[in-house]
RNA sequence: GCUCAGAUGGUGGAACUGGUAGACACGCAGGACUUAAAAUCCUGUUCCCGUUAAAGGAGUGCGGGUUCGAUUCCCGCUCUGAGUACCA
């Protein structure tokens, strides 16, 4: 039978079902491995055309590594809590939970169709009680933990209470609030729990805190950094603006430093690592006290400050600072302004209020600022320095103080020049005429005591000075914040707390998983509370349950270690499987979870390794990203003309712009240019339109003009294009406006072309293409292949499907070596041939190097050469076929199961067949066909045995009539012979 | 601005540690089969010049360099994509 690819799929899709073929067990002699996907978020487009790509790949793999033998775990589930399902709540009022579930079954239905080697048995859905039940367990164990500094590690909050029980708050270093209470253990004790409660809060790896949100009216949620861009909301693309709200912070900056090093043990794209590394932007330099110049006249309290102290990178320049500017947010800015400056002062705040933080970022040009009338003093020199305040300094970041240094830092060195502030050189091999010169090379000037010095030196004498005077010290600052873990949201996990007199306290763990309520409407109650102040009988007995829910990466932060015991109901996941399945050893996703997804699962990770309930300190051995598939859309040219009245009133020939109601003419694409310029036929078609058209025209007295027509391109369904050859069948068909309307299409040879751009993929753009029309028309081998060999994994590339007919062709190909003229099964027992094996080896080396490098194109092309070349030989040995079936099955896994049936084996054994063993034997060659290059350009082959040393390959070469020939009589400066590659004549 | 990635025929792309640039596939052109079309098969296909096959020459974004030899290594630049953005 010729290759019937859909029952053949559908048969053995059917068939992995029903025998678990792909069920992986927690124990095994095999060496385990653990391939991850991203999963998705179940979305109501169905299966993402980006989505199979990383998915293909991986499956590949797995299936690969199952036929090298290893225990391998593919499991799958659905990040099922997120924003869509609830708008789409709001807007019909249909429960989130419901959506969910039919996205659901259209994903699985996407996926299945595909051919995956998914263990299905181990399906993970975030937002199933019996999922989130172990999210905010976890959660209660951040609740219940602080970070010991001196450890350097999460600690039980226990220990911490009994440490302030035995000796108050003394000799604790912990990441904690900046405000914490210095006591003694009697004052601990004489606390009340509110107060107690209160310190501890302060403490945990997970608190509540008033922060500065990032608020999204039009989505009524609170936003994390990375889902908004440039001022708007990621999804949706909505304003977004700045609010204090009360909120979950989770205290991600405690681990900032591990998760800096653990960069360097993980086998991560490197862009995707240098990404991680700038978003906790670690820098490394001092913090500086510089004391306000005392008696300050106006009488401003200063709350038991008096120094503004500053982080600088570059504490060697201090010796240069000639004012300090601190952010108009700066506690100390009223208490720093004097009375004469106090106009000014605020007029400047007032203008940055009105600014919003988007014009902030966007203008960063202009120089601005306002002098707050006071002066601190040089902690080195005694120096009295100018305070301003500015907004190019940031109030989140570093103290919110910098210590400006014009000659060495740009920005210093224009807001100097503005306001006509001292520049003071202290590099001597400074230049800084036009601009501010950031060297570090050369010997300090002007710089008191570390004149003469280096970089290195000065640097380590002024920390050491300023320690000594107790006015600065050495200090690593971090860019990365706590992360909000709070979405005023219903279609999250509900946090297991409840409030009693203000404060949090932690639901018991027997009452897990606290249920998400159900509510009548999906919005904000109408006192602006989230969606779930609407549960009637939300309250605990001993207070109200928190009203936000946890936000979407809570859920995704930890689930793969769900997939090692999926059904365990007395954990997140048994010991056992954990100390078995350890970490993920390949994952394959998008690079767009860099700084959101990667880097909280593996803050999570940490934070539970230091509790000792899982085992690795990093939870993602290899990632590898898979490319962002580009839309390729497809444009119809149309021709627009103009339509003349025929006889011309008084004032002329009046015109009017489009004829679309007579006849709308297209242009194909590759006529345009030479058709345009071509008045004879430009002419022409004028006239033939004129003619076809005469009736209708002459009804209305008008007629069509070509004169000064132009083209505009239009978007049109890349499914009725096939290498930009218009279906014109199929467009008459699908548009409507083309029905109602007279249509003109001009071409040659009955081939209409389009043109072609890349773009996002997007409806609007007509260029959506879904694999599940690729799959009825080729089927998921055929497609699982052609995705791959669409180029390398890592790169972004359009979603084109121009080469697909090859890939198809190739199947066929291979369907057709284990079969007759007539499409009987028809194998041959004989020993193959030398020239088989070799083909067969060869494939055999190549796809196990490309698959260990993840170049699944290349292997793809490589199967296409050993087809053709076996194809040649008119091999139909079954030692060599059954051979390429076990190998080609990771690619193609529906044809090779039918063949290895039809092969005589047993069905369901080919996925843990032994991969076939190469041998180098069947690839050895005792002649060579040396390329002879002369100074470097290739000009003739010479066949010569390889079992010839140098020397004797250099006598053949220069006997050799055909390289006499080029050498024309001289004879060469110099031979070069590589043994095995190239023999090169320099002349 | 900074950081990173990339640039090879008409197109997607190949070329492992410097060694025959353009594998494989699409498209295109020509041919076979067919009443015809589709499907299938065969041949050709980097460009220029030339042609009976030839023989030349140029060529991996641009300009230099190292080397017997560079798509590959080094320096400078241009463009494209991604991330980030007054980070002190």
């Amino acid at each position: 039978m010729d290759y019937q690819f859909k029952d053949i799929e559908k048969k053995w899709q059917q068939f992995w079902a029903d025998n678990n073929t792909f069920k992986a067990e927690n124990n095994s002699n095999k060496p385990k491995y653990y391939v991850l996907d991203m999963f998705p978020y179940p979305s109501g487009a169905g299966l993402h055309v980006g989505h199979p790509l990383g998915y293909i790949a991986s499956d590949i793999f797995s299936r690969y590594k199952r036929l090298k033998g290893f225990n391998v775990l593919h499991p799958m589930g659905y990040d099922s809590f997120g924003l869509p399902a609830e708008q789409y709540a709001i807007q019909t009022g249909q429960h989130p939970s419901v959506t969910t579930e039919a996205n659901i079954a259209t994903y699985r239905r996407q996926l299945d169709q595909i051919g995956f080697s998914f263990d299905w048995s181990r399906e993970v859905r975030t937002s199933s009680p019996g999922y989130y039940k172990w999210t905010q367990w976890i959660f209660m164990q951040l609740f219940n933990s602080w970070y010991n500094k001196d450890a350097d590690k999460a600690e039980s909050i226990d220990n911490l209470i009994a440490h302030f029980e035995k000796n108050g708050s003394a000799g604790i270093n912990a990441v904690c609030d900046e405000e914490i209470l210095t006591f003694s253990a009697d004052e601990w004790s004489a606390f009340t729990e509110y107060q107690q409660q209160a310190e501890l809060l302060k403490y945990r790896l997970t608190y509540l805190r008033e922060s500065t949100v990032n608020w999204c009216p039009a989505l009524g949620t609170v936003l994390a950094n990375d889902e908004v861009k440039d001022g708007f909301s990621e999804r949706g693309g909505y304003p977004v603006e700045q609010k204090k709200m009360m909120q979950w912070s989770m205290r991600i900056t405690a681990y900032a430093e591990r998760l800096l090093q653990g960069l360097d043990t993980i086998d991560w794209p490197e862009p995707l690592k240098e990404m991680q590394r700038n978003w906790i932007g670690k820098s490394v330099g001092a913090s500086v006290k510089f004391s306000i110049t005392p008696t300050l006249s106006f009488g401003e309290d200063l709350g038991g400050a008096n120094y503004i102290e500053v982080f600088t990178t570059r504490v060697d320049t201090i010796f240069g600072v000639t004012f300090l500017v601190i952010a108009p947010e700066h506690e100390l800015v009223q208490a720093l302004t004097t009375p004469e400056q106090q106009a000014e002062i605020e007029a400047y705040i007032t203008q940055t209020k009105k600014k919003s933080e988007l014009d902030r970022m966007a203008d960063t040009k202009t120089v601005s600022g306002a002098f707050t009338g006071s002066y601190v003093t040089n902690p080195l020199n005694g120096e009295q320095i100018p305070v301003w305040i500015a907004d190019y300094v940031l109030a989140g970041y570093g103290t919110g103080a910098v210590m400006a240094v014009p000659s060495g830092d740009q920005r210093d060195y224009l807001f100097a020049k503005h306001f006509n502030l001292p520049i003071v050189p202290i590099i001597d091999i400074q230049n800084i005429e036009t601009e501010a010169d950031p060297t570090k090379d050369g010997k300090y000037i002007n710089s008191g005591f570390i004149n003469g010095m280096a970089y290195k030196e000065a640097t380590a004498a002024v920390i050491t000075k300023l320690e000594e005077l107790g006015a600065g010290k050495a200090k690593v600052n971090f860019r990365m914040r706590d992360a909000i873990f709070g979405r005023q949201r219903y279609w999250g996990e509900p946090v297991p707390v409840y409030f009693k007199d203000g404060l949090p306290y932690l639901i018991d763990e027997k009452e897990l998983p606290l249920v998400l309520p159900e509510i009548d409407k999906y919005l904000p109650t109408e006192s602006g509370e989230p969606p779930l102040g609407r549960a009637t009988d939300w309250k605990h007995p001993e207070g109200e349950y928190e009203l936000s829910t946890m936000p979407g990466w809570a859920g995704s932060s930890w689930y793969w270690y769900r997939y090692m015991d999926a059904q365990n109901n007395r954990e997140f996941a048994g010991k056992e499987a954990i100390e078995y399945w350890k970490a993920v050893d390949l994952y394959i996703g998008g690079s767009e979870h860099a700084t959101g997804h990667l880097l909280y699962s593996r803050f999570w990770n940490k934070f539970l390794k230091d509790m000792n309930l899982v085992v690795e300190e990093e939870p993602f051995k290899k990632l590898i990203n898979q490319g962002m598939i580009q839309g390729r859309s497809n444009f119809i040219h149309k021709i627009n003309y103009q339509v003349v009245q025929k006889t011309s009133n008084p004032d002329g020939i009046n015109t009017k712009l489009g004829g679309d109601d007579i006849v709308i003419v297209y242009l194909s694409y590759d006529l345009e240019k030479q058709f345009l310029n071509d008045k004879i036929r430009v002419k022409k078609l004028e006239d033939d339109l004129n003619l076809k058209y005469k009736e209708d025209l002459d009804g209305r007295g008008l007629q069509i003009s070509l004169v000064n027509a132009t083209v505009t391109a239009w978007h049109v369904d890349v499914n009725i294009v096939n290498n930009d050859i218009l279906d014109i069948a199929k467009f008459l068909e699908n548009f409507p406006k083309s029905k109602d309307y007279n249509t003109e299409f001009i071409m040659e040879d009955n081939k209409f072309t389009c043109s072609s751009e890349v773009e996002k993929m997007s409806k609007s753009k007509f260029n959506v293409v879904n694999p599940d029309d690729l799959i009825e028309r080729y089927g998921a081998d055929t497609l699982r292949m052609y995705e791959m060999f669409l180029g390398p994994l890592e790169q972004s590339k359009p979603w084109n499907t121009n080469g697909i007919e090859g890939v198809f062709k190739f199947l066929r190909k291979f369907w057709r070596l284990f079969h007759d003229a007539d499409w009987n099964f028809n194998v041959s027992d004989a020993e193959p041939t030398k020239a088989e094996l070799k083909s067969l080896h060869k494939i055999i080396r190549k796809v196990e190097e490309d698959i260990e490098r993840f170049s699944f194109n290349t292997s793809v092309s490589s199967f296409m050469i050993a087809v053709n070349e076996l194809t040649d030989l008119k091999c139909d040995k079954r030692a060599v076929l059954q051979d390429m079936v076990i190998i080609l099955s990771p690619y193609a896994p529906h044809i090779c199961e039918e063949l290895w049936v039809l092969l005589g084996n047993t069905a369901g054994t080919l996925s843990y067949a032994p991969y076939p063993k190469f041998n180098p034997d069947y690839l050895v060659e005792d002649e060579f066909s040396y390329p002879v290059s002369i100074n470097g350009k290739m000009k003739t082959n010479v066949n010569l045995s390889l079992s010839l040393d140098t020397k004797e390959i250099e006598e053949m070469i220069l006997t050799n009539a055909d390289v006499q020939k080029y050498l024309d009589g001289k004879t060469p400066k110099k031979v070069i012979v590589v043994k095995g590659r190239i023999v090169n004549l320099v002349v």
